[in-house]
DNA sequence: TATGAATGAGTGTTCATTCAT
DNA sequence: AATGAATGAACACTCATTCAT
């Protein structure tokens, strides 16, 4: 018995939505298209006929976390002038990002495997936007004279992913394990590792 | 044809290295009891005679990882005489025991897991006296003068870790992706984010 | 969007023509509804408006099939003269049919099975026809004096049949498994049988 | 609720025996496990317990049916002395096989797909076997001299495989297409194209 | 009449867990 | 205490068929 019809668009949406639930509740290694169809409320079959794969459908959803950082990147650092300030606000930007939406980095992790079946021309493209993006950020500062010369746009560069990715990973982690934990201020960590870090990259 | 006797404690250090091998062997994804009854060369009932289920021996697992990891960076890091030093050798034992035992911590990353289930005492023992540990270094740092006494023992311990756990995660997973990546030293970043990181914390 | 109207009978053509190179470009085992229509450009349920289901469809094409292997019998005997020769075309044209239409054969088998569903008329009409043509063939021999008059043209035609069918399956079989197989000329062999079924035919 | 033991031998029996009764009837294209679990009254993760996948359950059957075709083949011609009574008994003997057994054919040419996973070494042995039974048997006529020195061994073998494979095939086919069907006699069918081809083959 | 989105029973395979022996 | 045969729920993916539009 064939149910409701709806749009493509819908049907879509409807699929990623229900998608995006499952891998922040389950997370990637449990995320099954049994959960995704029990949460959409819609058959196996009719995955199928939207997306080619399991793998099509993450790569969809890793699609829309990259597009979604980018622009979350850009609203937090452009109103900054400074490269300072544009770095700190990197940081907890990112720091941010992870933080509410733990769930894509693994994601992001997944899709990189060699094996993944990525067709989605768009997400490598926004993947290595998103790195210039960072390293535009510290040789616009070393042009203006604002940051160091000799620091390495790359290796700076992960060095904010690496810290701020850290950041969700491993605190997430310890708080789970931790009863007793004395609760951390995620947020003050991050700007005294920014602190910290532009003392080190400033002129 | 039945096993032979064993104390219970030789049985389940018999169950515990053939795990190990078997997590070193096949990374967490892919381990199975399986695999852990053929290394042990015991039967399938014996490890659930011992073990209520197969996260309770992840969680032991866990447990031996920490102890290692601490073990690891006491020699690390007890040659150093200055704070500043001793906090640099830490942030390269911290990379690379990572570095070298990457299965243990997609251990505690799948132990992280909320439907995991956790009831050994041991590694939350453990997991705490790993974070004494750096707070300590710290502590004494600043008695001695040599650390800015302002700092906050944890917020600085989970700098370290966050820092050193995202390089191992973040990196690895873009030196898959990006084809045309520029080599990054990896081990030069820790050491680059090691003197940022204790310039600013130096008196 | 609705399709262009066309009379039944043009459409039940274009769905057979496009089943038709279906079958030949993927098989019978292969052989999918959806491939059916991406050929023919209609969807899926107009299929279903003039076909019952798959089976129906293959039956037709089964049909179609049968038709064709008469002209090409009538063909390749027709040109012979004394009915020794006629028998010996007959062999290879059996031979040459299954060998160029392999998937014709392949389906035939596929409509064997006790749960294939035939309503088609026509598919039995025309095997029928195929297999008179042969026994009126051994049966102008008779009464021309050119073959032995003790002979069942049923039993000859099933003995022709079943060899040049078996010739096909069976060879082909052993040429995929034995690596170490001597190259063996199935044309030669059909030929040789030829000649000593002739041979114990004729008078 | 794991069911009732019993010994290795005993389940591989049950399982092998289930399959064989599914192969029978359903066919090589339709076997699935499902259908033997059912036929078998086990549960699905058993039949793995015994076997690696399904390619092996259909090895195992495949080169059960090969050394039973042996055995018969033995027990039917070995009884014979002259050449040509061997022969005419290879005919009845290869007939009559197909006709008890008539999916194992079926199996052997699923077995012989390049992609079909054989680790059963014995598989091969007992096919290679079969056809120098035949050789052998042609080969010892033409010494004795009872049949034509001129006779390659491998394609007189392959006629009388080919046409006893194609009457099972062929015949069984029509049977079931053609309701009006006068009743063949295949057995004096194969007896009458063993007598052509022997009066062909002997001096 | 034509459509094509929706369906869901199946397919082979895995593996943590149970429990009769 | 030790065993290991048995279990069955999951898993990703397919495709003939249906039926509301």
């Amino acid at each position: 018995m064939p149910g409701k019809r709806a749009t493509p668009e819908i049907r879509k949406n409807q699929i990623i939505a229900a998608a995006d639930l499952v891998l922040l509740e389950a997370g990637i290694d449990a995320f099954t298209i049994d959960q995704v169809i029990a949460k959409a409320g819609i058959a196996k079959g009719t995955v199928y006929n939207y997306y080619k794969n399991k793998d099509q459908i993450l790569a969809e959803l890793g699609g829309k976390a990259i597009k979604l950082m980018y622009e979350y990147f850009e609203e937090h650092i452009g109103k900054h002038v400074h490269s300072v300030d544009k770095i700190k606000a990197l940081c907890l930007a990112c720091y941010q990002f992870n933080k509410h939406y733990p769930q894509y980095f693994e994601l992001i992790s997944y899709m990189e495997r060699p094996e993944f079946d990525i067709n989605t021309t768009g997400y490598l493209k926004l993947s290595q936007g998103l790195q210039s993006f960072t390293e535009q950020l510290i040789q616009e500062g070393q042009a203006k004279k604002e940051l160091r010369p000799n620091l390495d746009a790359a290796t700076t560069h992960y060095i904010i992913w690496a810290f701020c990715v850290g950041v969700v990973e491993f605190v997430d982690t310890k708080k789970r394990l931790l009863a007793n934990h004395h609760e951390i201020d995620q947020e003050q960590m991050v700007k005294t590792f920014a602190e910290i870090l532009t003392v080190g990259m400033a002129v």
